[in-house]
DNA sequence: AACTATTTATAAGA
DNA sequence: TTCTTATAAATAGTT
């Protein structure tokens, strides 16, 4: 479609080349909208260009339509995971109990047993963190008890020694040395 | 481009989308190739219907082709990428009971949470799984009964009539009858 | 699935 | 690259 029709084969001329494919990729992109748009369908699009340039287009995210895609290939065993980062997402998604459709029984006890250790390790780690909180508040208020001890003995030689001197011990002195029993029994 | 020109917006009538996602799917699938011949570039195209059915096409094989994509966005931000699988390698030791030394309680208590929703997810798909290979022995078992049920019957016929020509019935088709009522009850 | 009136895409030229 | 335009190609509605 054009002046002129040309053949379908590789165009010889770059000058030529280079302003076919960007034609043609706009083109290619707005069909693949309409068709998204026209029938509800889900559309990607992936191309390099001959000197190696990435273009895309997507009617979603490409990411969620190439997992659709895989998972409709799921069959051809996970070739898709291939790069470490999708490795650790699957084995945590698996940890969560998601994308099991294909593993076996033994797998699926095995992965039971490894979320199950784990959860014990975390539940032994809350009564550690919990032990260690009250071991510490303990040890403060064993602290906080000994420096109260020694601020009522002091206050009360203070009272004494005031009291030597003629001036009258206050009342809320009076219950000291009582407080001082009740807490030390 | 046909007869009238249509908006380009959901098409209402169900059996006319149908026929111009076909139509147009063919029309795409050979601009892709026409694209990926005439400017020697590597084109893909993923498809669903909106009744979910895949349709792809690939200018070389998709596996390989949906590999360099991926290569390609790796080398956007490799810094990134390495960040974030030190994260996720860090979520799945914290699941595994590793690394927990700087949790606090409220953050012990949402991974327990968490890993104990996973294995719940993990015990029922176990659960799931056998139900499911019961339920195929079971279909299997009741086609092998029905089978057995249809051989007894032809074998006694065949007995019988045998019988009606003078050949003595053999020893060890006697208990048949019997095999069968128990089989059956 | 075929037909065909129209619309749309695009090859070449500016 | 962008616009223009003659022409090829795609396709909406019909049969």
């Amino acid at each position: 479609m054009g002046r002129n029709k040309i053949p379908i084969e590789k165009i010889a001329n770059e000058t030529k080349r280079k302003v076919t494919f960007s034609k043609r990729r706009k083109g290619l992109f707005k069909k693949s909208e309409e068709l998204a748009v026209l029938t509800s369908s889900q559309v990607a699009v992936i191309m390099f260009s001959s000197s190696g340039k990435l273009f895309e287009y997507s009617s979603e995210s490409m990411t969620s339509l190439l997992k659709r895609y895989y998972s409709c290939h799921r069959d051809d065993d996970l070739e898709w995971v291939k790069n470490e980062n999708e490795q650790l997402v699957l084995r945590i998604k698996r940890m969560m109990g998601e994308e099991l459709w294909n593993l076996d029984m033994k797998e699926l006890q095995e992965l039971e047993n490894q979320v199950q250790a784990g959860m014990n390790r975390i539940k032994a780690r809350k009564t550690e963190f919990l032990v260690e909180k009250i071991c510490e508040i303990e040890k403060k208020d064993h602290r906080l008890e000994q420096e109260n001890q020694i601020l009522r003995t002091q206050l009360l030689e203070a009272a004494r020694r005031a009291g030597d001197l003629g001036v009258p011990t206050p009342d809320w002195c009076l219950s000291l040395n009582v407080m001082s029993r009740n807490l030390d029994g």
